[in-house]
RNA sequence: GGUCCGGUGGCAGAGUGGUGAUGCAGCGGACUGCAAAUCCGUGUAUGUGGGUUCGAUUCCCGCCCGGACCUCCA
């Protein structure tokens, strides 16, 4: 078996993953800022993230998987106030939104899922050691990042200091030094949520909160940090500069992985074009593992479109599997190589090509052989699919059980006497009334599955 | 404007310096009472113009088209 190599945005290259630690590969996938549900766009980044935690714990005997909770941002802020409720009033609910919708997708909870709001301590004494080390300056209230005081600043995402100066669009606030400085430390008002600190009640800017949870749960310097594409600027330049500043000699993450984004329909997804797809209402209408399956059907680092049609698809081809596995019902587990999806995996999760795999597999199981159907079983414990019987994927429960029965033996009775305008209609009011198709096999036997 | 990424058959989507995976859809056939499922067979697919090479979809350059990022969006 080769080994994992994975595409590093530090690099720019694909390179062969090396842990710090073989006895415990520590990463960090930068979570939901929780003010309301989670969309379709961050069920790529779990699910993705989800597909290498899996492949990690095959491949070392420990994996420690930290994914933060930002539970205080000025959104939430907003909503808090705009409801009168305290800002864990407004991000209660959201948490356990996440939890269930990412759960239905069926990727594994984190080993640690820390949150901004306990980790105050942690982002003041970040702070402390950037105002000491000459990285930070406090400004009418503020603490802020000098960017100028990090000739690195900038490199992480290929960018020299005058296109950041050139780029910066938004208003320069008076306090800061340059224009690229980013706030660490905020003063809060007494209608604001707040926390003691050197520089007075406040609270904390976005990006330190992950430097301060990485380094208290994972150290200075850990093994993977993903996120989606969008967030390489500013969110983990900022990182890198906050955490390499402040513990000097450290180069925080040694492998970042980042996955592209999600077209919906064949555009990006935005709050303006209406096509924003809440994850919640796209998993009541289908199941969550063609959900899952969908989003892992094009490479992480290509743009994919989430359409109907290829959720459609997504839903086809894991019916496929599905009567693969159902045809060996008896077959014994047992250790069977799996190098196909492993190969694919190993070589920066290439899901389509494990998905490809997943074929060769379901082909030798239509062939009669059972080999075929233990691998589908086992690659799909791999890959986070096959979580239900196939009887429970095909046919499910959702129909009359009592009236499917009546039909199915009345048109068993119809086709033994080959009246079969009867037993045609039979299935004709099977489908267009139960939903339920009807396939004949041999010697009078039949199986039932939903259209 | 700057930086970066991509353009593969009807659709989705991989790989590769030397006869282009995989799935869906289509067509023909086998099986079936008929279907469904399955199996077999099938299709002038690598945006465009150059260059390097014995040979390029793959490497290099130009062009066209699309997308992302450029301070709180995964």
């Amino acid at each position: 078996m080769t080994s994992l190599s994975l595409y590093n945005t530090r690099t720019r290259t694909k390179e062969p993953f090396t842990p710090i630690d073989p006895e415990n590969v520590r990463a960090y996938l930068c979570g939901p800022t929780v003010y309301d549900r989670a969309h379709i766009g961050n069920a790529r980044n779990v699910v993705i993230f989800d597909v290498l935690i899996r492949l990690l714990r095959r491949l070392y005997p420990k994996v420690t998987y930290v994914r933060n909770i930002t539970d205080v941002d000025d959104k939430i802020n907003v909503r808090a106030q705009e409801r009168g409720v305290s800002i864990e009033e407004v991000t209660e609910a959201p948490i356990n939104w996440y939890r269930e919708d990412m759960g239905a997708l069926y990727t594994l909870p984190p080993d640690i899922e820390p949150r901004a709001t306990e980790h105050i301590p942690e982002i003041i004494a970040i702070i402390e050691k950037l105002i000491l080390n000459g990285h930070a300056y406090e400004a009418e209230g503020h603490v802020l990042f000098s960017v100028a005081s990090d000739p690195q600043y900038g490199k992480f995402s290929g960018r020299t200091p005058d296109e950041l100066l050139a780029g910066a669009r938004v208003d320069v606030a008076p306090y800061k030094r340059e224009a690229g400085d980013f706030v660490l430390w905020k003063p809060s008002t007494p209608d604001l949520p707040g926390w003691e600190s050197p520089w007075g009640r406040g609270r904390p800017g976005w990006h330190i909160e992950c430097s301060a949870m990485s380094w208290r749960h994972l150290g200075e310097n850990f093994d993977i940090h993903g996120g989606g594409d969008d967030l390489i600027f500013p969110h983990h330049e900022n990182e890198i500069a906050q955490s390499c500043c402040a513990f000097p000699g450290s180069h925080f993450a040694n492998v970042w992985v980042h996955n592209r984004m999600l077209l919906v329909n064949g555009e990006k997804m935005s709050k303006s074009l209406g096509n924003f797809l809440v994850l919640h209402e796209v998993l009541e209408k289908a199941p969550g593992e063609a959900v899952r399956f969908m989003l892992m059907r094009a490479h992480y680092r290509q743009t994919l479109d989430f359409s109907d049609a290829g959720l459609a698809e997504a839903r086809k081809e894991l019916d496929r599997f599905y009567r693969a596995i159902q045809l060996h019902p008896n077959a014994r587990e047992r250790k069977v190589p799996l190098h196909l999806v492993f190969d694919a995996l190993l070589d920066d999760l290439n899901t389509p090509q494990a998905i490809a795999a997943l074929h060769k597999y379901a082909d030798l199981a239509f062939a009669g052989n059972e080999v075929g159907a233990v691998a589908l079983k086992a690659a799909g414990e791999l890959l986070g699919l096959f979580n239900m019987s196939p009887e429970e994927w095909l046919l499910g429960d959702g129909f009359d059980q009592v009236e499917v029965d009546r039909l199915t033996n009345l048109r068993i009775a119809a086709r033994l006497r080959k009246d079969f305008v009867e037993s045609d209609r039979i299935r004709d009011v099977l489908l267009k009334e139960h939903g339920v198709i009807i396939e004949d096999g041999p010697g009078g036997s039949f199986k039932l599955r939903k259209a």
